[in-house]
DNA sequence: GATGAATGAGTGTTCATTCAT
DNA sequence: GATGAATGAACACTCATTCAT
């Protein structure tokens, strides 16, 4: 059974308001007014705001679960695949800058920090084969030897950070939006020098 | 002029509410609760809810000035500046993890992204030498030669992307509260190790 | 012209839920839940809730009337007439319990306590026939002499009271239900004996 | 600790509107219209409109509740006790008219007809003297000779039923008000006719 | 006939704010 | 300084109602 258009278009607003707009204290008004919808139509399909910040919510560990997802399967050689993770990470963040802001946000409201994460097993199966390779670059040499999650840490942290404080860091150092977006773009290559440093000086 | 006691147990309760524990929608009534004060008197210090905010932003933009400000006053050799600095990042990150949160959601709630920086001028001063001695250091080929501002933002990412996205991250691998306090801990080596790699290889 | 199958299922739930369930603050959409109908269909043949409603207190005039007409017409000997009476009006009762008190809230609500009855003229004639019987027993000495009215009202009190305020009965002298099913069938009997005592005593 | 005198005005307004004007479904706005407040105000003191609620039924409750306890209290001959419960019963209910339609909403509305009447044991008490006293009168032959239960039920159903039942009872018999509340007077002494009949007929 | 979608009006509730004391 | 009382504005939510299909 499709969700009907309507129903969509409410989410994707709120999406937007959420994770593009970073405004996590909209109101249903303010999501009516944004879809051009009644307010009312909201609690007709969503039955509370509660209710659709939890599908809002899902969809959000779906999308990054897809990013992490991206990590496992590519069948190319490593160097490549981190490369294209970096550009991957980067171009979802920069489409839904607040995505992760806005999660934890949540988790914090919500108070599920420490609770279960039901796509725990799935995620794990996920990374496993990335680790294992993770592993194997370190016995190599290419890599530093650290704890996996350390790596992993490391690299979503700098592609990641940036993104997200984007309007501290900006407001802070005071660059414009054209400088931060090449910034950012230039971004790419720089974690992925980090990370394989060994051979780049070489 | 010296601030009232009770208006200092205030600000340092709304602190302590937005900084700590990340609830950003925090009620007055939530503030004078917690600090056991009568709600009106947040009033009677600071006239209104927005203007406490403001306050307490405030508090937050001089304390991370602070830490940047580290940066460039002590008068140590850059290796053991830098391992200081990482410390002091991390530490006062895990005294007050959703502070550069809180600071974003007030950035963008109150659209000051680009807006000019009052500090900025002190901030380009604080930085200036610290920048020096980092170009310095990339003509000396103790670290990699960017953009000085890469350096540094990739340090910050390194250094509290884990603390600020923690529930995110926790939830996310299903790690316990014990092994991620040692995971923040044992990130400090490994963030100095990455930056200063080749040292550490040989 | 004959109603509808829908149309009718729709006035007996709501009837089921009015009388029945004492549930006067149903919604529209309780009444089609329980009546298995979409809720629009309700409009589709009332045109209004409020239209319902008036459905509904007709129904309720008018199954009271019936109760009343029997009063009259049964051509049986006084204290037959009685006793039967007085079984009507309380396995009527145990029908729909809350017939009356629901009449009682919407002649409340739409303030016709003393506008005119537009039955008033059939009921008299309704009646007629029973007062002169009254009366008539009351000369005769069976029972005492008073205004026929009241004797018809302490009837109708006597038989109907306890089961319109079967809750608060029940709860303030702690009564369970199987207990008050056999207090109200006794009580067939005991207004039937205070009614015609003198002759009881002979 | 007092109540506010503004609490008092609200509840005593809400008890106007529930017990004397039959209004179940008034909102917190016609209460407060009522009052003379803010609306805001009755969550003020009482969190919620079913708080308010439940206040208002305690206050119901214990009403009725004194109501019974005259029964059992006054030290006067038994007749002469009768006489003046007719009365109390009779004049209670003109003051408040509604109160028991109230209770019986309120029980059906919360399900708690079955549920252990918290006051039962003290109305136990109350009641066991009185019933003591109503079966030395059986037995004296003053009134007939039924389980106490009937006879107070009767004599309650009498004095009640035509006052929570007025409106349909003066709408049906086209009855003004003028007569009806002629008619309830008279009721009085029909009532205690009817109790004391043999003794009355002597 | 029947239904899902959509809406305006209203309802309980919360909240920041003000004010008298 | 400090507080309880009071309020207007806004909020999530419900509901009867309408309409296109």
């Amino acid at each position: 059974m499709k969700e009907s258009a309507t129903e969509e278009l409410i989410i994707n607003t709120a999406k937007n308001i959420f994770f593009l707009k970073g405004n996590y204290n909209a109101t249903t008004q303010d999501i009516a007014d944004a879809a051009g919808v009644n307010r009312a139509l909201i609690h007709y399909y969503f039955r509370s705001r509660e209710q659709l910040m939890e599908a809002v919510l899902r969809e959000a560990t779906s999308k990054m679960n897809e990013r992490l997802f991206l990590i496992a399967q590519s069948k190319v050689e490593f160097k490549e695949k981190v490369s294209n993770l970096i550009s991957l990470i980067i171009e979802g963040m920069l489409e839904t800058p607040y995505l992760e802001n806005f999660v934890v946000n949540e988790y914090i409201r919500l108070d599920i920090t420490c609770t279960k994460n039901p796509h725990k097993d799935l995620i794990d199966n996920y990374l496993c084969g990335f680790l294992d390779e993770v592993k194997a670059e370190m016995e190599k040499g290419t890599i530093p030897k650290v704890q996996p999650l350390h790596f992993i840490i490391n690299l979503l942290s700098m592609c990641a950070y940036p993104i997200s404080m984007r309007p501290l860091i900006q407001h802070t150092f005071g660059l414009d939006d054209a400088f931060y977006q090449q910034f950012i773009q230039e971004q790419k290559n720089i974690v992925f020098n980090i990370i394989f440093r060994d051979n780049a000086a070489k």
